[in-house]
DNA sequence: GAATATACCTCATCTGTCAATGTATATTCC
DNA sequence: GGAATATACATTGACAGATGAGGTATATTC
């Protein structure tokens, strides 16, 4: 990994939700697809992916539900809710404007 | 202010060091300067701009010194090193490579 | 049968932010 | 005269998100 935890803090939920916007998906799989996206420079901690799930679920932003899986391990897959894709709009926004004041002050 | 604190998170330190390469200042200005920059925008919070102040000295990112005002309140002023000069360009960096990741991840 | 990959989950700790609070000086305005 | 406001610095305790360390279980590869 190499960008800070600090600078991707705050943007956890909604990079969760934007892997949930193309289709459902589990844990393990969102991991891996974030750290294929960004060619390994950044990776999510298990940890940290599991507490944004439970915060995401407490505000209604994503459903879960078990998989039907017959082998190999169990997952969990969530879903967003209609709710969670307003969330994202917003984080959308609020991202497009917390780039530009950045950038104006580290000039 | 209208960006939430989680994302400047991380960017604190930066933007101070931003600050103090155009001249030395003071913990009020610097604040001001700030909120002018980004059209009241964004304002630190003091104990989080005096916390951070603690950190960069303590790294060897600034020196302070205090002024000789003879009237209104006295004012500590800091300096940017040589060490601060590196970090800030490290940061810079940092925040490009951040900024392209966390756009191909909220796409 | 040992290692590796897949997949889930929790808890204690750390760190940066911030509300609240306090101190002191100077100016403006009634 | 005095009340309000602006300038200026500083500390403390609480909070929230990130994470290291630990745990469980199944399947495959060598």
């Amino acid at each position: 990994m190499s960008i800070t935890s600090d600078i991707l803090r705050g943007h956890t939920e909604a990079i969760i939700l934007s892997n949930l916007i193309e289709q459902d998906s589990y844990g393990y799989q969102i991991n891996k697809d974030i750290m294929k996206k960004t060619n390994n420079a950044y990776e999510l901690k298990e940890a940290t992916l599991y507490s944004a799930f439970r915060r995401l679920e407490q505000a209604g932003c994503i459903r879960t539900y078990w998989g039907d899986e017959t082998v190999g391990a169990r997952r969990r897959y969530y879903a967003i809710t209609e709710e969670g894709r307003k969330a994202y709009q917003g984080y959308k926004q609020e991202w497009q404007e917390a780039k530009e004041i950045i950038d104006k002050l580290l000039k």
